[in-house]
DNA sequence: AGTAAATACAACCATCAGTTGTTAGACTTT
DNA sequence: AAAGTCTAACAACTGATGGTTGTATTTACT
């Protein structure tokens, strides 16, 4: 019962942490598997692999006990965001240059435009990696 | 370590509230020889023990994680991932295309090439905006 | 100092946390 | 649209360890 209120918990901030299983369970060292039951509530989870996830997602422990939703201050930023899509709940602190980069690109509404930006984004970061250590 | 600490907690919270090991483990439902370990951190005590040791005991469970007296607070949320930069810890949910925008955004190390792409979606914008609505 | 309690220590056993293997789906690329 | 890649779900197996029982100390009260 209370493993799978973890287990949920577990995955909302991964998936918001833009993290997937295996990144998880190379972080902390098991299987990704094993995180797959973690998130399912599938096995019980031990005071101490709580303690290592949230190391893993830099998190205090007690994040993890939390009921409901710690509601995310919205207002500093006020941006429309389109409410009917499947959002995430728990994410990542950003800094100041990717709110940035958010804005924009919330505010395109031209989603060939925002794939494109994806597309070349994925180019560099791949040429870079051939550049700095070909395999 | 952390099996170390939780289970000095729980002596001192058991102790503090006058029940011999045996009577706390016949609350939870395990031999007293059990709960002896859960104390000398012999074992791995599972989230779902600690549960049962809250409820037992009569607290939130919370209290096994709290360090001294002080208490600790969301302060220390995640700023170990880029310490150095200041990072802002709400933000309105992000969906998976978004998601994967700042993954790739953070793979490049290059600054450069992370204005750049800020640059230009910025003259995405304001040509969208220009072509739609001319003030 | 005897005995009844609470705690500590040891050895054994059965479960299940964690592994590997396979399959299915979601995106990308050609 | 076919092939390749990445992510997540599902199954079967196994070794580690959570949990047990048994015995030995310690503590405390008369």
């Amino acid at each position: 019962m209370i493993d799978k209120k973890i287990g949920l918990k577990i995955k909302q901030i991964r998936e918001g942490w833009g993290l997937t299983q295996i990144e998880l369970a190379e972080k902390i060292g098991v299987s990704f598997q094993q995180i797959q039951k973690y998130e399912k509530g599938a096995t019980r989870i031990s005071v101490m692999r709580l303690q290592q996830l949230s190391e893993a997602f830099g998190i205090n422990i007690v994040k993890f006990f939390e009921e409901k939703e710690k509601t995310l201050e919205v207002s500093d930023i006020a941006l429309k965001y389109t409410p009917g899509e499947d959002r995430i709940e728990s994410f990542p602190p950003l800094n100041k240059q990717e709110i940035t980069l958010l804005k924009l690109f919330r505010k395109t509404r031209n989603k060939k435009v925002r794939e494109g930006i994806i597309k070349q984004l994925r180019g560099i970061v791949e040429m870079e990696n051939q550049h700095k250590e070909p395999s």
